[in-house]
DNA sequence: ATTTTTCTGTTGCAAAAACAACAAAATAAA
DNA sequence: TTTATTTTGTTGTTTTTGCAACAGAAAAAT
């Protein structure tokens, strides 16, 4: 990760000395803020963990991105609405901190340490979010279940340095995550099982090829 | 768009300013940069258009990304490196700006104005970036390809603002820019025709739908 | 201007994925 | 600790997608 930055710091040491930075609470399975036109919000996951979901037409669910401590989100990186609904859903009781893009540009004030600090090192924090999104696409283009399944568990292998791993979703989730039908998925699991590709305890998976 | 910035105008001004910057020419089909390990590179297109491609180890071919003039494109966007082979590849001539991530940082020169411009509005090129992805990542997402490729005419409607738009692709490309089948793809086209709720002459394509 | 190559459009068939529906297990809530 | 809810695991059937192969059109190269 390029991001030396250290953000546990940096909420604690200024996110009081600005007043147009809010920090929100959120109880799990909570909506903590729609996409609905293009705004100018940006938000900062201080604790927790919450989903970018859509719900189209026919009730389907997807999701669209998965988001932990840290991470930063915001209508601010979509440009276009679609017709469809995009929420950020809590998964777990989350803390939030919202602020506002142009705000970092248009000099809050001379001496406000939190803008002055955050324009400096949005870069990078941006910069994490582009790598994420493309690994995302790199899955999301491949072929087949089974190839996403490994290109997601190969993913995690690599990060947990490591060929065991704990999936930080529920199995609902990956298949939502990674846009295939959950018993679908289910199946190839199986068969990477009977096939002795992967090991699988409940949510600990290793990795037995190569 | 958010960004405001004109980049046409900046690489003129600058680009000639700082030696740790780049420009080459590339001829049509030809390998720009691979992306190998986690390098420091990153480019603008200065003129052209070339795509970022997947080879896997089957030899299916995946578009991941489509760069046109003005874009920014490097390594430095990838974290992890897959098994895969990725290619920038030009599918025109092209011009390409190269230079190093870290020096917009490590403040090149006391008075080097290339950096100091790039370094201001880095965020709003990488902002446009994450957008960029994000509508990638909508449309990848979605469950059959005729829902991709509606979601897709409806994009490029949308930033037409016109119901008759041009695609930016040939159909081959399309098929591995949605990540489906090509052959699948054009037998849901020619539904979409039958049924009424396209329109289509050659790279032409009309919603007729809502 | 003619040849070569790439792109488009089509189809039958095979394979994969989605859909649907259900029981058992695990987790959360009362 | 009992009840309710969500998650996991499974399977038969239908639908969609991918594969393969080919001919004609268009574009590029010679």
């Amino acid at each position: 990760m390029y991001v030396s930055f250290d953000i546990e710091q940096f909420i604690q040491d200024f996110s009081q000395s600005c007043k147009k930075v809010q920090i929100k609470s959120f109880n799990k399975n909570v909506v903590i803020t729609s996409y609905i036109q293009k705004r100018d919000q940006l938000c900062i996951l201080i604790s927790g963990s919450a989903d970018l979901v859509r719900y189209d037409l026919n009730g389907n669910r997807t999701i669209i991105d998965h988001f932990s401590k840290h991470d930063i989100f915001g209508e601010v990186f979509y440009d276009i609405t679609t017709n469809n609904e995009l929420l950020v859903e809590s998964k777990e009781n989350c803390e939030v901190l919202f602020f506002s893009y142009n705000d970092i540009h248009n000099k809050c004030k001379p001496n406000c340490k939190f803008h002055e600090k955050l324009s400096e090192h949005l870069p990078e924090l941006i910069l994490d979010k582009v790598t994420t999104l493309n690994m995302r696409i790199e899955l999301l283009t491949k072929r087949s279940t089974r190839d996403k399944l490994l290109g997601y568990f190969n993913l995690l292998s690599t990060k947990a340095l490591n060929k065991t791993f704990t999936l930080p979703f529920s199995l609902t989730d990956l298949a939502d995550y990674l846009s295939v039908d959950r018993s679908a998925m289910m199946r190839e699991i199986k068969l990477l099982k009977n096939e002795n590709i992967i090991k699988k305890e409940g949510k600990k998976i290793t990795l037995l090829s190569n």
